[in-house]
RNA sequence: GGGUGAUUAGCUCAGUUGGUUAGAGCAUCUCGUUUACACCGAGAGGGUCGGGGGUUCGACUCCCUCAUCACCCA
């Protein structure tokens, strides 16, 4: 290759000179002496007029348990709660699970948000950033009885000082039936079971809270929160009283799906549809005049609730059987014949059978249709003892084959009674269909017949339907697309948000019931408590003219035994966290609030409750934003899940790699889009801190750079990097105001590094005196001003590094200082183009290029460089080519005009190797 | 069946209202230990932008259609 020319790319062209000599002895002849010269001067002088504070040798390790402490014990993060309401910045956090295990999820969309907090805080507002448990639900009251050895019963009374069995009883670790499951689990009042659900979830608590302070959330922990303390349940029950009061809250008997592992009715939001096999039966009814009329059927044993046989009402087959009864096998039942477009005619034999009610296209004919109801399963998912009383005394004899059996037993037992009777037409014929699932359980939901409260959502009610859905037009969504989410679900509801629910370890509703003579509750005329005894427990508290000792007798009353929905409550999050209604200062301050954060699959539950109570509240919507998350993918970009198995814990990237690397993954997800999980993208992050670290460190050891702050910038190649980052500014502004976090560090990201590999390659020589005492200010006035915005720009990404870094030379927290503005930066520019800090950055990289190619080291002299150029670049290169030159260590660097870009250069002698 | 989004380099993803030769990082390969950094630096190779059709002077970008994947709903 030496001597010879080496083929170009991009038209640039190299020649690469030939030894001088063969006697030339000199393992590496200076390259440029004097400049070495200058350069050891300017070093010499280094140490004393280094800013001081930067440490020898930087390092990642450590900084979140040191900065974790100082920013507590300063208050950084600390809400101000005499801000106006225009110099508040307010997010509604979404209260994780903690009684779930830790997952990525958990770290992913609270670093997008943490983020965003930052960068407000940054900008002079108040930020109004709180955290929330979600203590309440099934997994909670699960984990408690097995861990404690006992059940809830509402009806016991609450025992002052109770010891659990699971904790110094029979089943306590350390006895030797420790770890057992009891075989009694022991029954308790509500209160003595919320009060362990709350000792077991405040270990959960405190991990999830190390988790989030480690990756350093600027969360405000003075208003940390839980769904079940004093204050939500207070405020959940003063809003469903006032929800009450406006008829938004009703109760009402009604048919609601059921889940009998649970024994608590299911809400339209919580039903998930799966796959289950099943099999047609052909039952063979009897017409009216004695012949028969066949009927396909997914469950014969619903056979004694039937109460009609429907078909299309234009199927010809069978409109001459209008008006008339059909009569049941085996319990020989006459039911009419109805019609209704629901029926679909090819299915089966285009007609069915209407039951109490085996799906909810049954509820739906029983309501439309005004059908009897002929219930026969019971909440515990068996057939009730009592066969319907229009059964005669044969059919009735014939139901007590099955009466109290399980579904399944009950359908062998009619099986057997139909195969008896030979009204079974042929063998089962196998399918699979959807069926509905409570989305927690594992067993097909019944849909029985129980008094439920509900909040109206539109599922009824057209106009409120359409006032909801005009509300969700008054949040800006990010990203936008997420809106239809919203806009589907509201408008495919049909019925009414079910908010009562047969569980313990939740809000209870606040009523009681007056019961008659005969001891039956009087529902219609509920007992309220007082407002100021809020929150209270109707199993406990008794209402007003009444004792303790009327409870559950004739003339007496009984308190309402259901809690609230988990919804109920988490909807009312803003108003919990803000205190809604007991510091009213507090509440205006922040609310509306500016933020909703929250991944899409609960825009149904979450996003959609929240808006439904504000709606109806304040006739309001509850935030102007809401910023919607993907989710973690696995690198099979499976959704990860603790079914699958794929989770994995933020515990060990944090240690591994560091906060900062960890939230540099988080937040290069665009908002809203599933993210895979991806080690690589850490290690980035990772890299991208200690560069920070590293080059901040060089940075400050050129020369004073606080004092650099107040001085001019005169030297072109300075002014257009500062013309470039005042751009960046104004980019990540933008980007920022417009929830795209991702989009702001993509673009900071980039600026730095090619502000470490171009500008400081080609300002160093430079910077250290190479042009004279002048020239080296501008440089050190340049470089100040860039380190600052970029340590400003990247705050709140790495809020570690950045705070580490701004600690060795500025005042104060880097996150309560002031996010960056282009103004300066632009004036100090001078309209010097930005271009050319890009133009002399790649007039290095072909100078780099050619020693690259000739396989030289990048310190190798050049000894003479062409560089072709257009005329308009070159004005521009002109203004810079002592930098490239000094940075590319060309001794004689010349620009030509040239259309296309062009490069020649001769390197100097390439040395003899050292005899080994 | 309805809805939403996606499909760009081996992998993960950018690509602003249509406009030079489609970018970045990782990975791969080559080279270099250089006084901020080996947790480093310099460089290279690698793409028919899912397929087809259309609009346009011009399409990764807009329209239609098909396919595949994911999620939500029924």
């Amino acid at each position: 290759m030496l001597g010879g020319v080496i083929k170009p790319h991009h038209g640039l062209e190299a020649t690469v000179a030939a030894p001088e000599s063969e006697g030339n002895n000199c393992p590496h002849p200076p390259a440029y002496p004097q400049l070495s010269a200058l350069v050891w001067l300017a070093m010499s002088d280094t140490p004393a007029a280094a800013t001081p504070g930067a440490p020898k040798k930087p390092s990642l390790d450590g900084l979140e348990a040191k900065w974790v402490q100082l920013w507590e014990e300063a208050g950084t993060y600390t809400f101000d709660r005499s801000a106006e309401r225009s110099g508040v910045f307010s997010i509604d956090t979404p209260p994780p699970t903690v009684s779930g295990s830790l997952h990525m999820g958990h770290i992913f969309s609270y670093t997008h948000t943490d983020t965003l907090a930052r960068y407000h805080r940054m900008q002079g507002k108040a930020v109004f950033y709180p955290m929330g448990w979600d203590d309440n639900g099934l997994p909670t009251e699960r984990r408690v009885q097995n861990y404690f050895g006992v059940r809830c019963d509402p009806s016991f009374p609450f025992v002052e000082g109770y010891v659990p069995p699971g904790i110094e009883g029979k089943g306590a670790p350390g006895t030797e039936n420790a770890g057992k499951k009891l075989k009694r689990p022991e029954p308790i009042s509500r209160p003595n079971f919320i009060d362990l659900c709350e000792r077991l979830v405040e270990q959960d608590e405190q991990v999830f809270e190390d988790l989030f302070r480690t990756l350093g959330l600027s969360v405000d922990w003075s208003l940390l929160y839980s769904t079940i303390d004093a204050r939500s349940r207070r405020i959940s029950q003063k809003a469903f009283l006032k929800n009450l009061e406006r008829g938004e809250a009703y109760q009402q008997e009604a048919p609601s799906l059921w889940d009998v592992t649970f024994q608590t009715a299911v809400a339209q939001a919580e039903l998930e549809d799966r796959e289950q096999p099943s099999a047609y039966h052909t039952l063979k009814f009897t017409k009216p005049d004695g012949s028969e009329l066949l009927i396909d059927t997914t469950r014969p044993e619903l056979l004694p609730a039937c109460v009609a046989v429907v078909a299309h009402p234009e199927d010809e087959r069978y409109l001459p059987l209008k008006g008339q009864n059909i009569t049941t096998p085996v319990f020989g039942v006459d039911v009419p014949m109805v019609f209704h477009e629901l029926a679909d005619p090819e299915k089966g034999t285009g007609v069915a059978m209407i039951c109490t009610f085996g799906d909810l296209t049954d509820v739906t004919w029983w309501r439309e249709l005004d059908l009897p109801a002929r219930a026969v399963i019971g909440r515990n998912g068996r057939f009730i003892a009592d066969a319907p009383d229009v059964m005669g005394t044969d059919g009735a004899a014939r139901y007590a084959e099955m009466a109290t059996k399980t579904v399944h037993s009950g359908r062998v037992a009619i099986i057997e009674m139909l195969t008896e009777s030979e009204t079974l037409i042929g063998e089962p014929r196998p399918i699979t269909h959807p069926v509905k699932f409570f989305e927690k359980g594992d067993k097909p939901l019944e849909i029985v017949s129980s008094r439920q409260w509900y909040i109206r959502n539109g599922g009824r009610q057209d106009d409120i339907k359409h006032d909801l859905i005009a509300r969700g037009s008054d949040i800006a969504f990010h990203p936008t697309h997420m809106r239809s989410r919203y806009t589907n679900w509201v408008d495919g509801l049909n019925g009414d948000w079910l908010i009562s629910r047969q569980r313990f370890f939740g809000v209870p509703i606040p009523l009681w019931y007056q019961l008659d003579e005969q001891g039956e509750p009087v529902y219609d005329q509920p007992l309220l408590p007082n407002a100021n005894d809020l929150p209270m427990d109707p199993s406990v508290d008794v209402p007003d003219g009444y004792t303790e000792e009327q409870r559950g007798k004739p003339d007496g009353f009984m308190g309402e035994p259901d809690v609230l929905d988990t919804w109920a409550t988490s909807s009312l999050s803003p108003k919990i966290a803000a205190e809604w209604g007991e510091d009213s200062s507090m509440y205006n301050r922040v609310s509306p609030f500016d933020m909703r954060p929250q991944s899409h699959d609960i825009i149904r539950t979450w996003l959609f409750s929240t808006i439904v109570r504000s709606h109806y509240e304040e006739d309001s919507y509850p935030w102007a934003n809401a910023c919607i998350s993907g989710w973690i993918l696995d690198p099979d970009r499976k959704k990860m899940s603790k079914s699958v198995g794929n989770v994995v814990t933020p515990t060990e990237p944090l240690e591994k790699y560091g906060a900062d690397a960890v939230r540099y993954w988080a937040a290069s997800a665009r908002p809203g889009t599933d993210t895979a999980f991806d080690v690589g993208q850490m290690k980035v992050g990772r890299r991208l801190a200690i560069k920070l670290l590293n080059a901040s460190k060089f940075a400050l050891g050129m020369g004073d750079l606080v004092a650099a702050l107040e001085q001019p910038v005169t030297e072109a190649l300075d002014q257009a990097m500062l013309a470039r980052l005042a751009d960046l500014v104004d980019e990540c502004t933008r980007a920022f105001d417009g929830y795209d976090y991702a989009r702001a560090l993509e673009r900071t990201e980039q600026f730095f590094w090619s502000f470490t590999d171009d500008y400081i390659e080609l300002v160093k020589n430079r910077a250290y005196g190479s042009q004279g005492d002048g020239a080296a200010a501008s440089a050190h006035a340049a470089l100040a001003r860039a380190l600052d915005t970029l340590l400003r720009l990247l705050a709140p990404f790495l809020p570690f590094a950045t705070e580490e870094v701004w600690s060795w030379w500025r005042e104060g927290s880097i996150h309560t200082s002031t996010w960056p503005e282009s103004g300066g930066l632009r004036h100090d520019a001078a309209d010097t183009p930005a271009e050319l800090l890009a133009l002399a950055g790649s007039a290095l990289g072909d100078l780099r290029r050619i020693k690259t190619e000739a396989k030289r080291n990048l310190r190798t002299a050049i000894v003479q460089a062409t560089l072709g150029q257009t005329e308009a670049n070159i004005q521009l290169l002109e203004r810079a080519i002592k930098d490239i030159a000094e940075a590319g260590a060309v001794q004689d660097l010349q620009l030509v005009v040239s259309e296309e870009p062009t490069l020649s250069a001769e390197l100097e002698p390439e040395a003899e190797p050292q005899p080994s």
